[in-house]
RNA sequence: GGGCGAUUAACUCAGUUGGUUAGAGUGCCACCCUUACAAGGUGGAAGUCACUGGUUCGAAUCCAGUAUCGCCCA
């Protein structure tokens, strides 16, 4: 061992500088980046694109590290792995946060600035930003493929959403027109159903008086929004209300305004609510809006973009802020004795989930997709199962709403964003949907036409993702490979704006299902289980965490946080065990590695002790029952497994078996095949892990290729993402060393429980004393140096006949051997260990007893569970006998 | 109003089709700087599986209901 090495491995795994050496290393020589090879099968996962103005945060974190752990393990399986990585251009959020910056930095404002020169702007924002995400997401370790990196609003994707686009209007599934929409005025733009919070407020239902045109009494109606009043074209009363029947056909007066509107009967009117008479204003609800269609009423809009009074409503209220003109409009009626009563009410409002400001229901021509022809085959594909979710609960949410899917409102009111692709004749408003700009129109032979204002939805771009990534519209040689992905990675908070949309344009525009199961992650909370915000302060960073525990301990922790669907209550303290699991890794690395691996690789022959043989039987099951649970989805078990293997395993009993055959004083040759098998052992298992821990795995893979020399680097890759995963096929377990390593161990355990129990101080070392009838005893003799190590005993195992006064006695597959007392304690505490140890039996035989009595259980139970519990009865029964005779020998 | 999830050790969570003494990590207690690792080792204590019924020879697990918390949809 030479002291130059020592000082070359550090005693703490350092990640920091472990996982500056690997992250770009791997991009920079092209190992993740993917072309199609036919011999090969492909294995594809669309990662879901990030949203460019954003930063990494734990949710990427925990969705990431699940797609790269799978898409290594694939790619090391042999698969034709591909990750597609992708940016979102986020329509609103980026608008909002460069003409935030621009207002900030004193530049000219957008309108001023003019559409061109604002995109220009914002495209500049954008490439600074990109990188950005991109990095952090390598600081994680993702090995998604960037070389093909794909932008939702790059020239590729662009012509994919102008062709859907085109198409969808030629089928007759797009249409523009008027009507009510979920009108955000801090945004000032339309936006869709999914993207409006409803929550139960307090508030007040106003019954407002409105008086009789005629001079009689008039009618009393309750409203919640009292601003609206001033569009109101009717008011409206259940047509079987006998109360009001005699009113219909005649006219009110509305107050404020002064016009006169009709009292007009319809179904819609609940008669329960308030006084069973309800106003109606057609352009700012969506119900009032089907009960102006019906009964052909007028549709005045009185409020602007950003939701202030407008004209045709009474001057006096003009310009004013919608809810100041909810008081003026009390006060007002209070002041002219209409306002009859007002109550305290709770009801639902819907909310901007961007903004957080009230939505404004609002009557405006917008472009619209009709869905329900979409999604009837998407719920197809789901039901038929040729889409799975996993958990499969989450299916139910997937067709609640797709049975219930409702049009999606896909114009925007913004700049930044896929322009619709629809040209207006300036002469004869024909309007032409087109990919490109229209030559001249086929109507009026015009050549003026101008381009149509608004943008498409974001999700209207990503919705295409899987296939427009892949080069679709061009039936490429990517799309016919890689298409239909395999697994789609995602939240549960996008399964309708992303999963379910991707599902119908897949199926829509490719005849292709677009992966073939979901796999949806919880949400990462904070400690108290709240959602992690900017407002509340209670985010974790994930590169702060990184920064602080390793991208590999951050990895570790999420894995085995996430059990499938549930969300994940996370503590930065939590990181730790995944630090202290690399800190593991890399110790037991360094002990086996920091000596002459030279004259290691090149040592002969097998060192196949019992221990050596035992691992390798641990090691193949270890291998089956991860990738078993890699298969099922259970990341957080496959990992449980491995860790278990690497610490309990690997760490705690075979390199404690070892040490005296690789210690310095040990036989060379002896030490350097036992060193070389167990750094084949160990370089497999590093194998396993990779996927899960890229960092240190390909650390220590590299420092192996280094150091054991040309013989060991002959045939294996550059890097162990490009290594064959361990598979179990074909390898056997030698049953016989797992069954005696098993006696081994538990002797050990039995001993050292012993010692604990006893207080026996670690520096005392104590006898063994074994019966000389034991069946085990060759194996006691031939393992003896690692028994007596482990256990810390002395001098040879004594075999006597009979028992030895004085001494405990502890049971090992139920038969008794002894360690004498004398000069390690006193017998008080003997008998009080194995009083304790009696106890314990005797509740275990009640149990039994009980069970067994049952005799139901005894006909019923099948044979071989009955058989069972009395055998297990029996060997509790002759435990407690032994014990109970060891005690009465202690006097 | 409809639907879904959660409730298991002090904490955070596992627990396959019902069948060993219900597990893990952290924390706790005791002992230990045993020549890889104190981010470690050895041993230990700790649970009325939310509650009430039911099905069953047998229930943390299946069924019905109740309570509390959370989420989604209307």
């Amino acid at each position: 061992m030479s002291d130059i090495q020592q000082h070359e491995i550090p005693k703490q795994y350092d990640p920091k500088a472990v996982e500056e050496r690997w992250k770009f290393w791997w991009h920079e020589k092209g190992f993740f980046a993917s072309k199609p090879e036919l011999a090969k099968d492909p294995y594809t996962i669309m990662m879901p694109p990030p949203n460019v103005t954003g930063v990494l945060h734990m949710g990427h974190a925990l969705q990431d590290t699940i797609q790269d752990t799978l898409i290594r393990y694939h790619r090391m399986l042999g698969y034709n792995a591909h990750w597609q990585a992708g940016k979102d251009h986020a329509g609103i959020a980026t608008q909002t946060v460069v003409e935030r910056q621009m207002k900030k930095s004193g530049e000219v404002g957008r309108i001023e600035m003019g559409r061109d020169k604002f995109i220009e702007r914002v495209w500049e924002f954008v490439e600074k930003n990109r990188d950005t995400i991109t990095r952090q997401k390598m600081a994680l370790g993702d090995s998604a493929d960037w070389t093909r990196e794909r932008f939702t609003l790059d020239e590729g994707m662009s012509t994919a959403v102008r062709e859907v686009f085109v198409r969808l209007h030629k089928e007759g599934l797009i249409y523009r027109g008027p009507y009510i929409v979920n009108w955000s005025p801090q945004l000032q733009s339309a936006i869709s159903d999914e993207e409006v919070d409803h929550k139960e407020v307090k508030g007040h239902l106003w019954h407002i008086l409105y008086p009789a045109a005629d001079g009689g009494e008039g009618v009393v109606v309750a409203t919640t929004r009292p601003e609206t009043m001033l569009g109101d074209t009717a008011v409206m009363v259940h047509p079987d209300d006998d109360r009001y029947k005699d009113l219909v056909g005649k006219e009110v007066t509305l107050p404020l305004s002064g016009r006169t509107i009709p009292v007009i009967a319809d179904d819609y009117v609940d008669r329960e609510f308030g006084t069973g008479v309800v106003k109606v204003t057609p352009a700012h609800d969506p119900n009032d809006f089907e009960v102006g269609k019906r009964h052909d009423l007028e549709m005045p809009v009185i409020l602007d973009e950003s939701a202030k009074i407008c004209s045709p409503a009474p001057l006096q209220y003009i310009g004013m802020d919608r809810f100041e003109a909810r008081e003026k409009i009390v006060e007002d009626l209070e002041a002219e004795g209409l306002m009859v009563k007002i109550e305290e009410y709770t009801h639902s409002v819907g909310y901007c989930s961007r903004t957080k400001v009230p939505i404004e229901p609002y009557l405006s021509t917008q472009w619209f997709l009709k869905m329900k022809p979409l999604a009837e085959p998407a719920i197809e594909a789901v039901r038929s199962g040729q889409i799975k979710f996993v958990p499969q609960r989450w299916e139910n949410v997937y067709f609640q709403w797709m049975e219930n899917i409702r049009d999606w409102c896909i114009s925007r009111q913004l700049w930044w964003g896929h322009r619709i692709p629809a040209w207006y004749c300036q002469d004869c408003s024909h309007v032409m949907v087109e990919t490109d700009k229209p030559g001249r129109c086929p109507v009026c032979g015009s050549e003026r036409m101008k381009q149509e204002e608004d943008v498409l939805d974001t999700w209207f771009s990503s919705w295409l993702f899987t296939f427009s990534t892949l080069g679709w519209p061009k039936t490429t040689a990517d799309l016919l490979h890689y298409h239909p992905t395999d697994v789609l990675v995602s939240g549960y908070d996008i399964i309708f704006f992303w999963i379910a949309r991707m599902i119908m344009a897949s199926l829509h525009f490719t005849d292709e299902i677009p992966f073939k199961t979901v796999y949806i992650t919880g949400m990462i909370k904070d400690k108290q289980g709240r959602w992690m915000s900017k407002s509340l302060g209670n985010g974790i960073d994930p590169l702060e965490m990184i920064e602080q525990y390793g991208a590999d301990a951050v990895r570790y922790c999420l894995t085995v946080l996430n059990s499938p669907g549930q969300d994940i209550r996370l503590d930065p303290s939590r990181f730790e065990m995944g630090r202290n699991f690399a800190n593991k890794l890399w110790n037991s690395f360094r002990f086996l590695a920091n000596r002459d691996l030279a004259a290691v690789q090149t040592a002969k022959g097998d060192a196949l002790e019992v221990e050596d043989r035992w691992i390798e039987g641990r090691l193949i099951e270890t291998s089956k029952l991860v990738q078993e649970k890699i298969e099922q989805y259970r990341l957080d078990d496959a990992l449980m497994e491995l860790y278990r293997f690497i610490w309990n395993d690997f760490c705690d009993w075979y390199i404690e078996a070892i040490k005296p055959r690789i210690a310095d004083d040990a036989d060379p040759a002896k030490a350097a095949q036992t060193l070389r098998f167990a750094l084949e052992t160990y370089n497999q298992a590093i194998h396993i892990l990779h996927p899960f821990m890229p960092f240190i795995t390909e650390e220590i893979y590299q420092t192996l290729l280094t150091e054991m020399g040309d013989a060991w680097k002959k045939d294996r890759p550059e890097s162990i993402a490009l290594g064959a995963y361990p598979v179990a096929e074909g390898r056997t377990i030698d049953k016989a060393a797992v069954e005696e390593f098993g006696y081994v161990q538990e002797l050990v355990s039995a001993i050292r429980n012993v010692r604990g129990e006893l207080l026996v101080s670690p520096a005392k070392e104590a006898k063994l004393v074994v019966p000389g009838n034991e069946p085990r005893l060759e194996i006691i003799k031939r393992e003896w140096s690692t028994i007596k190590r482990l256990a810390r005993i002395e001098g040879d195992v004594i075999e006597a006949d009979a028992k030895p006064s004085t001494s405990a006695s502890t049971l090992v597959e139920g038969r008794e051997v002894y360690i004498p007392l004398e000069g390690l304690i006193d017998l008080d505490s003997e008998r009080d260990r194995v009083k304790k140890e009696i106890g314990k039996l005797e509740g275990l035989i009640n149990g039994q007893q009980k069970k067994l009595a049952n005799e139901k259980f005894v006909a019923n139970a099948p044979e071989e569970l009955v058989a069972n519990e009395r055998e297990k009865l029996t060997t509790y029964e002759a435990d407690k006998e032994k014990l109970t005779a060891h005690l009465a020998d202690l006097g």
